[in-house]
DNA sequence: AGTAATTTGTTCGTATGTATC
DNA sequence: AGATACATACGAACAAATTAC
């Protein structure tokens, strides 16, 4: 499938990898920086997606440590 | 009175707040995001109303930090 | 104790594509 | 065809919190 913005598939695949068990609960995401040059993207594309991901309940951060996947995704 | 264009009515509204003493020199203005949320506008148009107050010498930006009433505010 | 590095977060600036008037 | 407006995206600077040394 192709995406026509970024920062969706971004969130698409980071959900796609918390559903399948691949990143359990209370594992790190990538930083930021990270991110960023995996999807050579900029930093405010994968904020936008951290942003989102956050609102849905899916992940959790902390400031000047890293952003965590929730204990209770609400993937539903 | 009405406006044609939404920017102008952004810009209108901060000179007068600017004018009535409400936003005092040095003062920070809302971030783009807060005025775009207040207006219910976009980034893009609370750019424009800001590029058109600091083209006028009312207000001066700082990258990364914020939008501030210019210290001589040639309102005249 | 104190500084530097890392990471998250915010903000401004700018550009592009799309839609509407 | 041009102006306005919206969404996305990239770049850069800055700040706060945490961690490493």
């Amino acid at each position: 499938m192709t995406y026509k913005h970024l920062y969706q598939r971004i969130v698409d695949e980071i959900v796609t990898r918390i559903e399948s068990g691949e990143l359990p609960p209370g594992t790190k995401l990538p930083s930021s920086r990270e991110l960023q040059e995996q999807y050579g993207t900029s930093h405010m594309t994968v904020r936008t997606a951290i942003t989102i991901l956050r609102d849905r309940g899916l992940v959790e951060s902390v400031s000047g440590v890293g952003v965590f996947v929730a204990e209770r995704p609400s993937t539903t």
